[in-house]
RNA sequence: GCGGAAUUGGUGAAGUGGUUAACACGCCGGAUUGUGGCUCCGGUAUGCAUGGGUUCGAUCCCCAUAUUUCGCCCCA
């Protein structure tokens, strides 16, 4: 059996619609604030991923999914998307549009060449913001904003954001110096992988969880000290933002991200829930204000965030939120004689075509198995074909809770369904999903209801 | 890249170095000659991840590979 690929999942059934209903809902989000849906190509020429994202870096080191074409170009399948968004900005001269900022998300598959566990798959699902032509604090505070009320609007509690400052370039060189200088006496004290981050990317020091409880790592400068005024200014400008939306976060120092192009502001948005694991933050992102020069572009502020929707689903898994997930027929047509099949065929076409979600019997069931598949398909019709009713011009129509049945004219099939569906739902709830016992319905939550 | 655990039918699983590998669910059929969901009865084929090895004999023991899963590093 040829099996998929490590670190891959196929999703269908269930899982598939609520994959589906959570990138509506990011959707409707993203066009409330006025982000346009962007779709960039899932592989990219790798040297755009080394440029930006940076050499030094484990994702482009060790993670990335590269070949060669039959044309030997060197192709890397995306391991993240600001990189190709940025790459589509400037190529398409999206600078010159005369709305400003640009305002973009994309919802996509990324590659990572990594080792799977929970949470972590070589085929992952990130939805991402970028809005590119800002430097306004306010963007910054709208950008976590925003992922915070997705998560909200899910449902989801236990939502921590963490803020932190690299601050600009010369913030950023001052820091540099003084952390190496710190660490250079007690550089035998640190493990392998810090001794080597030291001479290439002191910063990622700070967030190695295997020193992290040493004495040098407790008593290191402080990022938040070294940043200059402005930098500084900045910083406190977009926490007063936060503050004016309501999103609660804590400033972390140690907060420093993965990928070279941060400045300024960097966040990460950690789910606090039970049994989570290790990989507990559903999304990040942060400021990248010089990587639009650096990919060839003019120089042009921008910031964005991302987050994993494979995650996403198994936070909403573990805290038991349950999702609407449309699972009911309006009617399921059945039929015994060849005579009725033909009718069937036909008046399944009708029926769908003026808007009934209809299904029928396609393996050759008896009356018998076509009952029991309209239940399992939660069918609130039944309609059973009869040649001798078919003859009279009439249609038996069974409401399958109430157990009623009734002939219908087949002239009034249409109105007579229609009629029934509607005060079907007024005594049941019109989101048409089934609701264990004990679970909450969030079916009204809705993207024409959410509170922000 | 490093380490731990796992892999039995359509599904959940029990189990043993030796004739037909439990049990449950599901599915199909019958009781009910065109009205199901309950009940009862019957059926569900070549099925113990793959490839080697040990053995008279392996689903079981050993090795390798694959996949899954959980950690480390890192990331969403």
């Amino acid at each position: 059996m040829i099996t998929k690929q490590k670190g891959c999942h196929d999703i269908y059934g269930v899982e598939a619609k609520k994959w589906n209903y959570v990138s509506h809902i990011i959707e409707a989000v993203c066009e409330r604030y006025n982000y346009n849906f962007i779709r960039t190509p899932i592989f990219e020429a790798s040297e755009l991923f080394h440029r930006s994202i940076g050499e030094e870096t484990d994702v482009v080191s060790k993670e990335m999914y590269d070949f060669k074409d039959k044309g030997d170009r060197e192709i890397t399948l995306r391991p993240e998307g600001t990189a190709g968004v940025i790459r589509s900005y400037i190529e398409n001269k999206m600078y010159g549009d005369a709305i400003q900022p640009v305002k973009l998300y994309y919802n996509g598959t990324m590659y990572r060449y990594e080792r799977p566990q929970s949470g972590r798959d070589r085929e992952l699902t990130q939805f991402g913001v970028e809005v590119i032509g800002s430097d306004d604090p306010m963007i910054d505070a709208e950008v976590i904003s925003l992922a915070v009320n997705i998560y909200r609007i899910l449902g989801l509690k236990g939502i921590k954001v963490n803020i932190n400052s690299l601050g600009d370039q010369e913030s950023r060189d001052n820091y540099r110096k003084a952390l190496v200088e710190h660490f250079k006496p007690h550089i035998n004290e640190l493990c392998e992988d810090c001794k080597v981050r030291l001479e290439k990317n002191p910063l990622r020091v700070l967030d190695c969880k295997v020193d992290h409880e040493l004495e040098v790592m407790k008593n290191a400068p402080l990022m938040t000290d070294y940043l200059n005024d402005e930098s500084k200014k900045r910083f406190l400008e977009v926490q007063k933002y936060l503050d004016l939306l309501d999103i609660e976060y804590v400033v972390n120092p140690t907060i420093v991200r993965g990928l070279d192009y941060y400045n300024h502001t960097v966040f990460e948005i950690e789910a606090d829930i039970e049994g989570f694991g290790s990989q507990n933050v559903l999304g990040a992102g942060g400021r990248y204000n010089g990587l639009v020069s650096e990919l060839g572009g003019p120089e042009t502020p921008g910031i964005g965030f991302a987050m994993g929707l494979g995650r996403l689903m198994l936070a909403l898994e573990k805290e038991q939120i349950e999702l609407p997930v449309e699972d009911s027929m309006d009617a399921f047509v059945m039929y015994v004689s060849d005579t009725e099949k033909d009718y069937a065929v036909t008046l399944v076409q009708e029926l769908r075509m003026n808007g009934f979600k209809v299904e029928t019997e396609y393996t050759g069931r008896g009356l018998k198995g076509q009952f029991k598949q309209a239940d399992r398909l939660n069918s609130k019709f039944l309609i059973i074909l009869n040649d001798k009713d078919l003859k009279e011009n009439q249609i038996k129509i069974k409401n399958n809770q109430t157990k009623e049945e009734k002939l219908v004219e087949i002239d009034y099939i249409l109105y007579y369904l229609d009629e029934q569906l509607a005060s079907f739902e007024e005594d049941s709830c019109d989101c048409g999903c089934h609701h264990e016992d004990g679970h909450e319905c969030h079916c009204h939550d809705d993207e024409d209801s959410i509170s922000f």
